[in-house]
DNA sequence: CTGTATGCAAAGCATTTGCATAATA
DNA sequence: TATTATGCAAATGCTTTGCATACAG
């Protein structure tokens, strides 16, 4: 999502656009690879901007249930990266080093119906993602397949 | 896994079969869904099974480590549950109450190979988990829909 | 102005670790 | 008997909360 929309998003769902969120959202906007709220925090610290870890939290969750951002939790670590693709997606996650694809379709809606003929609940909602090994990571795969 | 083949890959990995280790295993082996660390604790005391904490997670690290339980991370929630080697399959949770219901099909494996095709990935796991309301909790929905 | 967000410090929690004791093979 | 695992208590580390102050609209 880039910065234009961004702004849209908060003007049209009154939310303040505040310096940490500003903040926030740009560094993520900048990372070429999924970023942990620590990472976050420091990266801006050593640009001299003033933010709080608090406020990172607060605004990753806030992102997060806007659909801003993705949050990736692989084993024990969590990382949080700005979804390009606007339409509802998944992910496909490498588990060597981390990195994160994103996925420009989604045929799932079928299996919700079928899903609810079965069990009877109402789905509401869905998550789904793929674990895997990047091209880079692939010769990796046996020494790494034990971790996460 | 049953328990003749748990035996034999202790025996196999020549790795202690100690009474928390079984323990944690026939609990799991008797859950109907997936169970939290904590969960696995309690539900033993309850048994007045002598147990630590410490032991439940040490054996839960282990028996993930040996592909004999998948790790369910759900946000901030982790659960774990046996693999049936035999079965693949999901699980619907109610976003009210928590209830799991586990979905015995998944036809996710043609999209492993698009997934490959696209991104190049070698996919080795998927995680896909459906978010919903039981009947029990339908009436619920809109109190409730902003959590987790 | 008025409500909302911030940042610090402290609290909360799940998980891990150190170490002496106990159980396993 | 010699490893190896256990269990308690304490430590760790990530995340959330309370609350007075500062900021955005």
């Amino acid at each position: 999502m880039n910065i234009a929309l961004f702004r849209n998003l908060f003007r049209e769902k009154k939310l303040s656009l505040s310096h940490p969120r500003l903040l926030t959202y740009q560094e993520l906007s900048n990372a070429v690879s999924p970023l942990s709220s620590l990472e976050l925090y420091q990266n801006l610290l050593k640009k001299s901007k003033k933010i709080g870890l608090t406020s990172i939290y607060r605004s990753l969750g806030l992102f997060e249930s806007l659909g801003i951002v993705f949050k990736i939790t692989n084993g024990s670590s969590v990382k949080y990266k700005l979804c390009e693709l606007e339409n509802h997606h998944h992910h496909i996650i490498c588990k060597a080093c981390g990195n994160v694809v994103e996925l420009n379709f989604c045929d799932i809606s079928d299996w919700s119906k079928k899903v609810t003929e079965v069990t009877g609940y109402q789905v509401v909602d869905h998550q789904l993602n793929f674990f895997g090994f990047c091209k880079a990571c692939i010769p990796l795969q046996r020494s790494q397949s034990a971790e996460r």
